[in-house]
DNA sequence: CGACGCGTTGACCTCGATCAATTAGCGTGG
DNA sequence: CCACGCTAATTGATCGAGGTCAACGCGTCG
């Protein structure tokens, strides 16, 4: 099973000074293990703590009046969860495990000692918020203004890139973590659609499946129906590098 | 006309010190006047500058290789935007003033040195920035699962209290700044559709229109159809407060 | 005056939702 | 090993929200 630390993930970005690492590795107590379906945080959850999910996979998702579901973004080794804390006294979003999980928890208050000792680190923590917001605007824009099919391609395309970036082997395919309801909520379709367009991305030879399986056959393709872009691989923080002490 | 600095804004959400208060308005030199139509930033513009508008109206979008257009985010004096420059050397997004405006430009190297000096300037960056995501994924959801109606209604109620937040007095209506088109660019919806809801709202008494003035007559109805929140007025930055020097 | 942008309205069509079965997979208990 | 029950995947038939296309009114500006 993959295990990635938040100290990782900021050094996928940033070469860390051997300070850095050590507040880093200081944030990392806590720990707590989820089974697969465990909420961790619901909406309006009163909470004080962000946490890194450090291996399985979950969601993050908003439930609105009518009882549907909007999932808002699928979280891998690595990744930051719960900044809401940060503005907020109760959770904007709910926060469930899609895969047995363990995540490291601390309290908003650590964070901010640590983004106070450690201006850079503080500053790499932005930008990788700006790529995960780079990132919703693309699914903002595919919801309001692509196809079906469109948002399907992007949302394999998503799970491919964060699985790869979690260190999973995906080059010859990958087993879609997802029920066609899930894809279907994070992509504003119905899970009936969804597998039609699984069969029509299958059909027209953009991806191929087996038993779970899913490989992107024709990756060009699918990522031009998609839009899609990676985010996080474009980051560039060399501006930032000489600034370390 | 509203003017706005950066310092007032997060000085809605935390009282400054005076080293702080000097040190944003250290940040506010390099103004820049925009007219109506104006580019700020294109997509893909090699930029390292971010922005705060402080007077006027903006508006963030990206274009998909159809030609069609998702609106991101309205501007308002206060705002901060570019940010996409501390984690990207292009802009993710294209930025364009909707009305005769003025921004304050600085240097992304600029912000870090302030972060740098001032961690709670630094974490009050931050949680303004969770509201955003927070008022982002509400558009997401609202893209993904809620009803054209109420997608209109939505981005009536987030204009007003934006409009309200910069010091415009809207209680009683206030004059749409936007096109049918960009309403719908923003939704998710063809203008022609836009224009139907909007009507549609009117019959049914939700809001009142004359000339280009819109009044919300029906606020909690209308915030109930749109799953409204205003995400900046919760935004409780209390236990940030024990901090200051 | 004419061109243009925006709002408005009608006719028609399509994509994706909804409703309704049916099938496949899988863990459980006997 | 098999029957059962549950969940997810699949497929067909039909419906409707919203898109598309087209026309026209109206105000502004050159």
């Amino acid at each position: 099973m993959r295990v990635r630390s938040f100290a990782d993930r900021i050094g996928e970005f940033l070469s860390l000074t051997v300070s850095e690492q050590n507040a880093l590795a200081g944030l990392e107590g806590r720990a707590r293990s989820l089974r697969r379906g465990a909420v961790l945080l619901r909406e309006n959850d009163r909470t004080a703590d962000l946490f890194v999910l450090s291996s399985g996979m979950m969601m993050s998702y908003v439930l609105l009046h009518d009882g549907s579901r909007q999932i808002l973004r699928f979280l891998f080794p690595g990744d930051l969860a719960g900044a809401g804390a940060l503005a907020y006294a109760t959770s904007p979003e709910s926060v469930v495990a899609l895969a047995d999980s363990v995540v490291c928890l601390f309290d908003r208050a650590q964070v901010a000692a640590v983004m106070a000792r450690h201006p850079r680190l503080a500053l790499a923590m932005t930008a990788i918020d700006q790529a995960e917001r780079a990132a919703m605007t693309d699914r903002l824009a595919g919801l309001g203004r692509t196809s079906a099919q469109a948002r399907i391609a992007a949302v394999l395309l998503d799970i491919r890139d964060r699985m790869r970036r979690s260190g999973e082997e995906v080059e010859r395919g990958f087993a879609l973590p997802l029920t066609q309801e899930e894809i279907g909520d994070a992509s504003g379709l119905t899970a009936v659609h969804v597998n039609r367009m699984l069969r029509q991305l299958e059909e027209t030879g953009l991806i191929a499946r087996t038993g779970g399986r899913v490989v992107l056959s024709d990756e060009a393709r699918l990522a031009r129906t998609a839009n899609y872009v990676d985010r996080l691989s474009r980051v560039d923080l060399s501006w930032l590098a000489p600034i370390p002490a």
